[in-house]
This record gives structure tokens, sequence and C-alpha cells, in this order.
DNA sequence: TGCCAGGCCGAAA
DNA sequence: TTTCGGCATGGC
């Protein structure tokens, strides 16, 4: 049951389970750092935001920001303990709940997810935190939060009338041409994301591919972690691979850890369990 | 120093 | 339809 209680300055909710560093440090977003007393300092939606656990989760906004923007951000109303509770109890699923209870999905804005994910094409998470970090502190807007100036993340407007050759500063590589083209088709609404979201995740997916640099893996980064997708990735697959079905495949850690691969694991049993899954 | 990273594209087989 | 080389960069 969940209770959301209005503080001065913060806002705390109890009864989510919730992890602040498997949500934050799984790859699934880049944007959000801890401190050194373990407070999570992010920006998204314009804004700097910070998160802790004391009590509860606690979130550094009003009562307004959290009901438009937080409650959704974090999947505050979908019950991942009931969800948890439903997943078979073999030795390989407690291991990967081990390495990723607590974790959520994000529901990030849609331009920020598939530009992130386009970044993070074979590349590793720290330094797609940095690419970003500089995408950013060159091509978003400054905001001052809690005695710093953070920058946004660029919209697809600024970024579509760059060139590849602009972007060179934040040392994307070859992706800077991927991340260009990705802005024009957004600022030209050859992507819109309103009618992506009408459209069934099959659909979704082939219509998000259409971008160039945007393949299948990207495409369901972007539509798992930036349209509330949970279906995206495709689960019998993963799944066989999780379960050691191919040689190779991977640890309960390594599943655990990631933030796609765990949470469709979970969806895939909560779906098969009849376990509400929000 | 060398391997590898939450891949994708385009050409060739 | 599948396979494979090339692509930029840097973390470890």
């Amino acid at each position: 049951m969940l209770e959301i209680e209005k503080n001065a300055g913060f806002i705390s909710v109890r009864g989510c389970d919730v992890s602040l560093v498997h949500t934050f440090e799984c790859g699934q977003c880049f944007r959000f750092n801890a401190d050194e007393n373990g407070v999570y300092k992010g920006i998204a939606f314009g804004r700097g935001i910070s998160m802790w656990l004391d009590d509860g989760l606690c979130i550094g906004c009003d009562e307004k920001d959290f009901e438009l923007l937080w409650r959704s951000f974090l999947d505050i109303d979908r019950d991942y303990g009931a969800i948890t509770a439903a997943l078979p109890k073999d030795d390989f699923t407690r291991a990967a709940m081990k390495h990723g209870y607590g974790l959520r999905i994000l529901r990030q804005e849609p331009w920020e997810a598939l530009c992130s994910f386009i970044i993070s094409q074979c590349n590793n998470i720290p330094r797609i935190k940095g690419i970003i970090e500089r995408l950013c502190r060159m091509f978003g807007q400054p905001v001052e939060y809690s005695g710093d100036t953070v920058y946004t993340f660029p919209d697809a407007q600024t970024l579509a009338a760059l060139s590849a050759e602009d972007l060179a500063p934040i040392r994307a590589g070859y992706r800077a041409q991927y991340i260009i083209s990705a802005a024009r088709d957004v600022n030209d609404g050859r992507l819109d994301f309103l009618e992506l979201d009408k459209l069934e995740t099959a659909d979704a997916r082939r219509a998000v591919t259409r971008v160039n640099g945007v393949g299948n893996k990207v495409a369901d980064c972007f539509l798992l972690f930036g349209m509330g997708r949970l279906d995206a990735f495709p689960v019998d697959t993963w799944m066989k691979k999780a379960s050691g079905f191919y040689p190779g495949g991977f640890s309960a850690e390594v599943f655990g850890k990631y933030a796609g691969i765990a949470q469709q694991y979970i969806f895939y049993y909560s779906r098969a369990n009849n376990v509400n899954s929000g």
C-alpha cells in the first residue's frame, strides 16, 4: 500500500519497492549520479532533482511536480513487490533478483532516451555518460539547481540545426551523424512520438528503426525506457539466453543488473502469472 | 598494449 | 537472409 506524504521541500513515498543504486546504476539512464551521502542528483524534464532513501523514497520536489513528472518517471504506481513475489523460486532467479532488486523502469523523455541509446551503441557506460554530459554542456540550456549550474538535454530542434562536425567536441565518433539525422527526423515530423504512442509495439519498432543509426537494439531500449513499453524486448530470446539455453549465456549477476533484461523477466512472469503489473 | 563496449550500415555471399 | 568488415573513441 502506497503512502505518499508532503513534507517541507520533499515528498516521501512509503510502500514502494525501490533501490536507487539499482535503478540509476543499471544503464537505463545516464544523467543521475550519487553524492557522498547516497543522494542521487540528476536532470530530467529540464530541471534538477534529488532523490534519497530515508523511511521510504524521498523526492526533492513539491506535490505538483511529483504528480506531474516524478510519479510517472519512477513508475511509482506499479507494484514491483507483487511482481517479484510471483517470480519462480529457482536458484538462477533468486541470484538474478539479488543483483536487481528494487530496480524500477524509468519513464524518461522520448527524445532524450532515443538520443542516449543511439550514443550507447558499441560503447561503455562511463563513456556514454561523458559524451552525454558534453552534449548537454555544449547545446543544452543552463539551469540553476542546488547552488550549481546544470544543463538540460538539448532538444531535437537545436541538434537538427547542427552538422556532425559541430558535434566533434563531444567525441561521439561515428555516432555523431546518427544523432543529427535522428534529430532532423524528429524536428521535421518524420518521427512523431505522439503518433508512435498510438502504435502497437511491433509497429512502433518498425517505425523507429527507419531512423538512420537505430537498429532493433536501440529501438527496444528507446521503447522500453522512453515510451513505457514493457513489452519492447523480444522476451523469449532474452529468456533463452539468460537461462543458459545458449552456451556463454548471461550470468545471473549480469542478468539481474541490466535493466532491460531483468525487468523483462519480471514482466514476463507477471504476465504469465496474471499478477498486477500496472 | 590489446580487448571490448547494451550496434548499425551496407556490401557480398 | 545471413555474414562480415568498417566505423571512432576510450575505459579497463
